[in-house]
DNA sequence: CCCCGGCCTGAGCCGCATCTGAACACGGCA
DNA sequence: TGCCGTGTTCAGATGCGGCTCAGGCCGGGG
């Protein structure tokens, strides 16, 4: 899962990036507006999290722009404590959760966590798909109940196609919800990763699908007689 | 499906040409409005992806020459941000969809989709023909609920017979939609395709018309007796 | 009935996407 | 500083998918 981190003090932001980045987000940063309106449209995020006291475009706008380009991304917005009036106008402007200053970061990531969970339609808070199962809080993953020793990257890669199962992901989807910006886009360590993470949970699980991508199967039986 | 792409940055281009080529399309690609009108005369296109500031010729006026000429295909435009007047008289000269610059390539794709679909009169966002079905978006068919595992020329041969379910469809259409321009145009890898589709889906399914091409009839249980 | 094309099909070649094992780089930790 | 766990790179192996070819089939016209 990929995030925009959209905040101007640098003490906040350099915390927030690594306590991100510990919990498996690829973390971008934009320090005011502009910069985050650019970021906005040029990558594809999967959660902003977005400051509303900014340097050059206030965060409001920021928002506003998007909302009326089409742009979807779930957005959660940061205000200082009372400051009911931005609270308001965030919400009217398209944001989809708040959370006040000061903040535990655990509260942020719960929040983030049920973010993504409503932008991908799912209900429970725990992913499964055949007998995989995926706990987001935990960060904890097993096959038929028996627990996975993942690392980072390999749990952060079945996240995301277990957050999209039946849908093929390309190589190129995978490396731009897995990095941040500046990660050499054409090597081949999402192959190795798909290779290592089948080793764990079962080589018939994850569907190559030639040209385009993988696919994590939600049905149990694969079933390919044709 | 195939696609002529018009675009004269040289990056955005290649960029471009592999998406739509990994995505399965047959893609051509022009770098002037002259090269543009040329092609667009020439070859018989499904869909044209359209920027507007082009060395030559401008592409409204190519666009508008097309349209005098009373090409239907449909057209979508890419322009820069802002650039209202553009988008404006892109609309007025006859585009079906437009895209501000910068854009996902994901939400191009999906814009190709829509227009495709649209453009075919179709409603559903999937086809169907009988037992078959076919869902654009996940690149899946099946028969009969029972999911396909199809190449990707195999798929797109299907995809362009059920597109125009119900009509003969030539050799030499089948070649024009599935190939780009440099294509051995006398070979017979079609007839190669269509056998292997067939064994797929049940060879009574893909009518052949001797001396004409071939059919796929959308009524179900026809003649499978006879 | 025979011949002439058009159509079908099995076999096989070849390029390229994908896979894989192993080495290398890096940072944390003892 | 040296060990370990991770992530990345590289090169060679592998197998799929697209294409060609050659021979057989089949329908239609003479």
């Amino acid at each position: 899962m990929r995030v925009l981190l959209v905040e101007d003090d640098a003490d906040l932001s350099r915390q927030l990036k690594t306590a991100l980045g510990d919990a498996g987000y690829a973390v971008d940063h934009a320090a005011d507006g502009e910069e985050a309106h650019f970021l906005g449209d040029t990558e594809p995020y999967d959660v902003i999290v977005l400051d509303l006291g900014l340097p050059k475009i206030d965060g409001v706008s920021v928002l506003e722009r998007w909302r009326r380009e089409g742009k979807a991304t779930p957005v959660l917005i940061l205000t200082a404590r009372g400051a009911w009036s931005d609270k308001v106008s965030g919400f009217d402007a398209g944001a989809d959760d708040y959370l006040t200053k000061p903040f535990h970061t655990e509260e942020l990531l719960a929040r983030l966590r049920a973010l993504l969970r409503r932008s991908a339609g799912i209900a429970s808070a725990t992913l499964s798909c055949g007998g995989l199962r995926l706990d987001p809080r935990a960060a904890r993953a097993s096959v038929n109940g028996e627990p996975l020793r993942l690392t980072s990257l390999e749990y952060r890669l079945l996240h995301y196609l277990m957050m999209h199962q039946g849908r093929v992901i390309s190589r190129t989807e995978l490396v731009e919800h897995l990095y941040d910006q500046d990660f050499d886009r054409d090597s081949n360590t999402i192959e190795v990763f798909v290779g290592r993470l089948r080793k764990k949970i079962g080589s018939d699980r994850i569907e190559t699908v030639r040209g385009l991508g993988y696919r994590l199967t939600p049905l149990a039986g694969e079933s390919d007689a044709a």
